[in-house]
DNA sequence: AGCAAAATAGAACGGTCGTTCGTTTTATTG
DNA sequence: CAATAAAACGAACGACCGTTCTATTTTGCT
């Protein structure tokens, strides 16, 4: 009667997907480490099906627990789709957002932004941008969770945004640029990229795209910025990871 | 027992939209018209929940209908899915290119294509663009559905290229015009401006998008094709209805 | 008018969904 | 180690899903 039972199911939860709860596994308690781990494989469900598509019994099925137990972790479908929002405007911040900070204001930053936007939006072909496809599941279906995806593309949307600004006030932009303007088309370029690659599997998207900021930045860009008729690709240089 | 029953719930289903129906009810069997009735409303859904939210009780419930009556049409929900995507492919190129068919080859064709493009996509807010959330939904959902919606995309992308090609022929682009990467370009101000417009909810996405294209004619336009730093918005004029 | 064919209704099926509830197992604490 | 709290299970519910089948009504044709 003292058999461990090495293939318990109990405890498979916890350990599910090691390489995300195991950094998370500081002072919490197991609910906490088990309820990340959760959202970790949420949030892998729901940028490759949709917001929409993703479902608890499937989720609980991944994650080799039952369905109330998943269920119990956040009271409601809702709340586990505002958890993978959360858990995802995180991860945006992380990997697109915050390198960019360490390089200098205005350009270079908008430059490292922009490539490790495209990087997120198309280096990693399984899983798509949620903000675009919730962007498209929830226009048109008010709510709490149309609330928090719209505020955290709204929050990463101004964030661009002001590195435009900020590239203006550093010089790095024609007098008369239009900030709004330019954002807009940027935004266009990155959302071509993601039709084009992720749906009609078109090659070369990726280079297409950062042309195209090269041309945004040769009609936006001061004299002193872009000299040269046709800029490099290879010039977004990473910072040195610290 | 003459009584003619203006209430009775069986016709209705070919009464339902009236437009849509009235103008197809040529010498077809009352099945065909229904079927083309049921399409109708089923693209209204489909344009709003998208294609995957579309569910056949919904829209036997706003035919009048029983399901199974909805259900006899098709054969199965894949079969309305796809039905439902060559009628918007069919108005599309009804409202979009057909009638940019009749300017003149080159840029006036292109300028057409874009602005009843950018009409299709904004005008009509209360109804999104299917190629666009069909895209999102099935990017990762391999099938006949998928397979139908990319043909459509495919098909109408293609044609746009060809205009931007026409254009070069014309000699309205530079001869050193990349017309893959114009048509990319072009393609990201649509999808920006379906995305901010219908999702975001910002105002004045129309002109931007608008400014955006002329931005892309001033850098692959010719020099006798766009002399003027700014160009006007009010270029696009229709062609006189036939 | 009458008859065959087409169109629709209605009920039922198995399945999945989100959610609730009571029980049991596990983890934490004194 | 024992007591208490937290976590997970398992069964069930009602709702909706797509689909199938049979019966009934409507249509089109002669």
């Amino acid at each position: 009667m003292t058999v461990v039972d090495l293939t318990s199911k109990r405890p498979a939860a916890v350990s599910a997907d090691a390489s995300a709860a195991s950094l998370a596994a500081k002072g919490q308690h197991k609910g906490q480490q088990t309820k990340a781990a959760i959202v970790d494989a949420a949030l892998g469900l729901a940028t490759q099906i949709g917001l929409e598509g993703l479902s608890i019994g499937a989720l609980a099925e991944v994650m080799h627990m039952s369905k109330s137990g998943v269920f119990a972790h956040f009271g409601s479908r809702e709340e586990l789709q505002i958890s993978v929002i959360r858990e995802y405007h995180a991860r945006f911040e992380e990997e697109v957002f915050f390198p960019a900070l360490q390089m200098e204001r205005g350009l270079p930053r908008l430059r490292a932004l922009f490539q490790n936007w495209m990087n997120r939006t198309s280096i990693e072909i399984d899983s798509g941008c949620l903000y675009i496809s919730g962007a498209v599941e929830f226009d048109d279906r008010p709510g709490p969770v149309r609330d928090a995806l719209a505020g955290s593309v709204k929050t990463w949307l101004a964030a661009m945004y002001r590195a435009v600004v900020q590239a203006k006030e550093e010089g790095h932009l024609r007098g008369d640029a239009d900030v709004y303007q330019m954002a807009f088309e940027i935004h266009g370029l990155i959302l071509a990229l993601h039709f084009e690659a992720r749906f009609m599997k078109t090659p070369g998207s990726t280079v297409r795209a950062h042309t195209g900021f090269a041309h945004i930045l040769a009609r936006y860009g001061s004299a002193a910025t872009e000299p040269k008729k046709s800029a490099d690709i290879s010039r977004a240089k990473r910072p040195p990871a610290k």
